[in-house]
DNA sequence: AATGAAAATGATAATTGTTTTCATATAGAT
DNA sequence: ATCTATATGAAAACAATTATCATTTTCATT
């Protein structure tokens, strides 16, 4: 692997290395706006080379987390779930609707500019305030969707 | 259980029935702010009365968080973790920040009012654009705590 | 290009939080 | 007091994730 990427310094910065199959999750993610369990992505990544084991997978998408390029989202089925943080600063900026009941997820993107800059401002405080370096933050709305709403 | 409490109409509407074990674990809810692991839950259950199963935690902690009374919160320690949501609409009411290498959790209530006005206007909206009945909404802040920040 | 130390990987096993099952007990309306 | 839907407990089943460890790979330095 010797040519350089964009993200090549944020690795080195991070002391980990550049590898094909964390170059390969990174494709994946940036390739989709859904949000992709682990296995998804296992399942994607084995296509292109079916000797990656899964635990790499889970390696792999832990650093990333770590790294801040992406998110981790945990909804109620269980599964953990990935997408790129870089896409969240442009179009694909979005929250969730979780429904408490059958766990249905809806895409909700129409935040305002006005909370843009609340966050904006907050992550501003709590570092100063905490010393504590936002990378990212999740927003999750909890309420029953329409058919639940009706038993 | 003949008398009834403030909640037993909040259960009757949604077809479930008081019992002593719920009433104790809603107590329990009540009388801290920390985030309790279902386990932590399960063992103060278990002072007041050993014959309780710990599936029955589990359930009561599921049906409480449909109830829109209890906030299940996942951090990054793989433990399901829950406080009443009563609680936020008063002075506990708190956000997280979450350090991503370390798991360690800040509670972070800073908040301004301007952010609370945002939520409130952004659950009207969301009742009426996706019929969704939003019973609570959780912010985390994810990034690096002080000491991760140095390595 | 060869070297070598640190980092990444894969296969498997182990762990552990959570859910399912099913027979029994209980709540609460009648 | 009775009866039916609901709640419960114990144990087994489940499934996502993590730990282990021997092997391979990256990449800075020769």
């Amino acid at each position: 692997m010797k040519n350089k990427c964009w993200w090549h310094d944020k690795f080195y910065n991070f002391g980990a290395r550049m590898t094909s199959t964390r170059r390969t999750i990174i494709d994946i993610l940036h390739s989709t706006r859904e949000h992709l369990s682990v296995e998804d992505i296992f399942k994607k990544v084995h296509e292109m080379n079916p000797s990656t084991g899964l635990t790499t997978v889970y390696r792999t998408l832990d650093l990333l987390e770590q790294m801040g390029m992406a998110q981790k989202y945990i909804f109620g089925d269980g599964k953990a779930r990935y997408e790129l943080a870089i896409n969240r600063k442009g179009k694909g900026y979005h929250h969730h609707l979780v429904c408490v009941k059958c766990k249905t997820i809806i895409d909700y993107s129409d935040f305002t500019n006005n909370e843009i800059e609340l966050f904006k401002a907050t992550k501003t405080k709590l570092l100063k305030k905490y010393n504590f370096k936002i990378v990212n933050h999740v927003t999750y709305f909890y309420g029953l969707c329409g058919k639940c709403q009706n038993l």
